[in-house]
DNA sequence: TCGTCCAAGTAGATCGATCTAGTAGAGATT
DNA sequence: AATCTCTACTAGATCGATCTACTTGGACGA
């Protein structure tokens, strides 16, 4: 191979050098515009191939407009729903030839702040926030000035500027509880999810509209917590201890619902209970789980694309409106539920 | 607030302007550098935050050496151990004040090279990277020459000038074979995985090994296959009418497991079968299971913090020395194995 | 034959930070 | 008094691409 990689640094004017033209010409040829032969094309990219020639996106940067990379700040990557919602981000903007830069808050706001302020340094032409948990009103204005399209996913924090896209929660809420009373009634727990974010009121809030319908259910248990198994196991094995726990039971999601069934099985390990439990997501799990689970199905990978879509389209034209969706929730019956033994 | 929001763009040289300084100290404030009275530093700070200066990194990297980030390019972020990798690697990087840009392949190996020109254009002052399905040798290779330090994850290609870290795979085989060996003998399956990756290689390796030391036991079934649930259901389903499934069974990970429980739920729905299990991995359902899964645990944030102290290492000192590192994984004994039944 | 138009390509300014090579002035040393 | 050192600060070149405003040479119509 003729590879110079010795050569510290191989610029445009060293490609328009080799090729014989100026450096502007180069740069078309970089850009694919203006109006230059095939021919000279043609050479300029085999300069290019042959010195080993990285574009500098930084320098470019100074007078382009476009950086052609979209900031997406997520609170929780090994989030499963996240991490699907980045999938479909990714696969739509490859697309448009755009590159989705994503990083990690981990849930701190500090983090947070600095990650949106690192974006806008490298000059990226959008941001996709699910913000963390404690982000402010006062935070989430602020980020309707940084310049660029900003798109809120998931946990909705509504501020004039920004576009949201998310799930419609109160849909999946009243769609859980209205099956559920399809076949069942009395007291009904909900268990799990932050009261400070949007996702745990609206499914509470979907469930009690449900739940106001009929005069034989009502809920009567309902605890926050983090949205994970062992947090669903020990408060499931309290309920369970204190004779509290009502046998239909509406978890945050199928984490939670998981450890309830753990706790479950350790006090009746004798054989199956007669709870009914409808949780929400259907990770890959709900489907294997015993019994398998019923569960309200949203598609991260659908919320992704919207919001590429609404970026690109915002990047195009940035005068255009902000644009609130919601994605609609499905119900997966399987048998937790109780109506299919 | 005094926000001019409306100013185009607010520069060092509005700052410096705005400060009574020139640029240059400006410039030096930035960076914390330079001998200045405190009482400079402080008005040109206050200046920046009155006018809302955002620095401009591509600007800087014409003449800076270094950008503070580094390229993160995963073949698949919604895979459980590279989320926690990429969680321990934020933190690590966090503390030295470097931004990890984390990007997906999809397991494509052309989007794969699309990334890793895209994070070079992007003049990241490193690179991980967990290889695509696919990658070849010359690829890793052509790596090697990028000028900056590369860190390969997770599937390894030995290529000289690139670091590795990754689990210790064939301990982790012969880890779970010898476990099962305490208690059991007669014919072992092991199923799922590619056979074009490390991971499979090494535990199958390190499992014929174990089980090479016992005459009554050997590797009757081997099947390759995707690393989820569903394949894991259908080829358990598949061996199940065969009759051709032992009773003791390797899963290349507990999801992979997940699905052959499910298989012999329905061969068997009076009850718990008889079946011994170990897979890799340890997940968080793992232990909310029924039976609770005896599995290998590595973990992802280990390696994560692992790869930035390299990168950060090999940043710092750039003719340093490539770095191999293996993570040794430890089994997690529950009772999915039988010896605890 | 002249003027116009167009395709193909170029020179040089420019973007915003950083770096080099300084300067001015105060205090210490001989 | 002359020299040296040190602190605090700065002018101007520079990084690598892009953009504006040209030039050049040929084709075409009248």
């Amino acid at each position: 191979m003729s590879r110079p990689s010795n050569a510290a640094h191989v610029t445009l004017a060293d490609v328009a050098a080799h090729a014989g033209v100026s450096r502007a010409t180069a740069s078309l040829v970089l850009r694919d515009t203006g109006s230059l032969t095939e021919d000279t094309r043609n050479r300029v990219r085999a300069s290019m191939n042959e010195l080993g020639y990285v574009y500098h996106r930084g320098a470019a940067s100074l007078r382009a407009s476009r950086t052609q990379s979209i900031g997406v700040i997520v609170s929780d990557i090994s989030n499963g729903f996240t991490a699907e919602l980045t999938v479909g981000l990714e696969e739509a903007l490859a697309a448009a030839g755009v590159v989705a830069l994503i990083a990690n808050t981990l849930e701190s706001t500090d983090r947070q702040e600095l990650l949106v302020r690192s974006m806008l340094e490298r000059q990226v032409d959008g941001l996709l926030i699910i913000p963390a948990i404690g982000t402010t009103r006062a935070m989430a204005e602020r980020l309707s000035t940084v310049g660029v399209p900003v798109v809120i996913a998931s946990r909705d924090i509504a501020v004039p500027g920004l576009s949201y896209v998310g799930i419609d929660n109160v849909t999946g809420g009243s769609c859980a509880a209205e099956h559920l009373l399809t076949h069942t009634n009395g007291p009904v727990a909900f268990l799990g999810g932050f009261t400070e974010l949007g996702p745990r009121q609206d499914r509470v809030a979907g469930i009690k509209r449900a739940l106001a319908t009929a005069s034989d259910a009502w809920l009567e248990v309902d605890i926050p917590g983090p949205p994970n198994g062992s947090w669903g196991l020990e408060t499931a094995r309290r309920l369970l201890d204190d004779g509290s726990l009502p046998p239909t039971i509406i978890c945050l999601n199928d984490q939670v619902a998981f450890g309830v069934y753990r706790a479950l099985r350790e006090a009746r390990p004798e054989g199956p209970s007669p709870v009914r439990v409808v949780s929400f997501d259907d990770v890959a799990e709900a489907a294997l789980w015993e019994p398998p689970l019923t569960t309200i199905a949203a598609s991260g990978h659908e919320v992704g694309v919207r919001c590429a879509d609404i970026l690109l389209g915002r990047i195009e034209a940035p005068d255009g409106p902000t644009v609130r969706t919601l994605i609609t929730p499905t119900i997966v019956v399987r048998e937790s539920c109780g109506c299919l033994v």
